[in-house]
DNA sequence: TCCAGTCCGTACCATCTGGTACATGAACCA
DNA sequence: TGGTTCATGTACCAGATGGTACGGACTGGA
């Protein structure tokens, strides 16, 4: 199953494409019509409508994945992802995590790819930093919740310097904590 | 334009529907079959597929700012959202803003009502009790990112008990930061 | 009694949907 | 040269889609 290099042409314009104006709410008739194809091309590329959508569920999985080794500051992440260049991948990602949320097209992979993985990561930068185990994994978890949380907000509203003073304000609760470990 | 009676029992049908399997993937006639009646019923009393949608985007909105409302305790709201009945409902929330993201049916109406108007209600609950003004919408906005973000996790992993530890790692840090506010 | 309004069923419409059949051209290898 | 594989275009299919036309049943009021 070579991966084609038409295929990876077609599947590059497909997700330019679906980051504007989303995939769900687009047939193969207008993605392809957009990209100029026919929808026999992309039928023939990646067998079925199904097919397509996993393709590109994990080329954005893959995207977000390589944002998290490119950067290990947290601010300098978060700054990554709230980038207005960055919205329309955060939009599109945000679609296709509520259509799995749905029993959508490999749910569990994308879910595995884009939550469990992630707590791994975070956890494992925050033992490496000296955390325990433990609470390594419960700090990733909130960590990325308030990435994802404040990303909901900032897509919504639109709102830049509010979503980053938000963050600022987290990083400092967890400054402050780490500075004064917690007594009783 | 009275609500009509049959209207609002069709409503509360197709919401009830919209809570298995989602309103985005389904269509008029899959919905009208699933709740007994005929997708002409649907148009009569919508007008249309995107009245219909609007009109249970208002629904679950006012349900969920109804919790809002009742709960004042921030650990009673977050175990409201996070109670396995709840799930059904955060899930069509979630589809329903990730629509809205890209343009859907009312999107500033729905972001106004479950963004705007939450970070306003938290905000002056924060006042009430004493945070000033301008600190206490960054605050608001966290927690609403907080809540919102680890929904996202329960949702996707249903691992319920790790997600209530790192909500209570989120107050932990909150609450040691109002016992020793920040110097410097 | 008739009229108006609400509600709903049947039948229909043009259009679009994902998917398929078939032919064709280009490129490579024998 | 001929055969094979990959890629693509045209044409088509059955079924589903949102929306409409029309008519009938029931109600309450005049």
């Amino acid at each position: 199953m070579a991966p084609s290099q038409a295929r990876e042409r077609l599947l590059e314009a497909a997700v330019e494409q679906a980051l504007h104006g989303g995939i769900i709410g687009q047939s193969l008739r207008q993605v392809a019509a957009a990209i100029g194809t026919s929808h026999r091309m992309l039928l023939y590329h990646f067998g079925s409508r199904e097919g397509l959508l996993v393709a590109i569920c994990n080329t954005i999985n893959e995207s977000v994945a390589g944002s998290l080794d490119r950067w290990e500051d947290p601010r300098a992440l978060f700054q990554h992802f709230t980038d207005p260049e960055a919205w329309p991948w955060d939009r599109l990602f945000i679609e296709l995590y509520a259509n799995a949320l749905f029993g959508g097209s490999g749910s569990e992979e994308f879910f595995e790819a884009s939550v469990q993985r992630w707590i791994d990561a975070l956890a494992r930068q925050l033992v490496e930093q000296g955390t325990d185990e433990a609470s390594a994994r419960v700090q990733a978890r909130l960590h990325l919740a308030v990435a994802r949380g404040l990303l909901l907000d900032l897509l919504a509203t639109e709102e830049r310097d509010e979503v980053n003073r938000a963050f600022e304000h987290y990083l400092q609760l967890v400054g402050q904590a780490a500075e004064r470990p917690p007594g009783v």
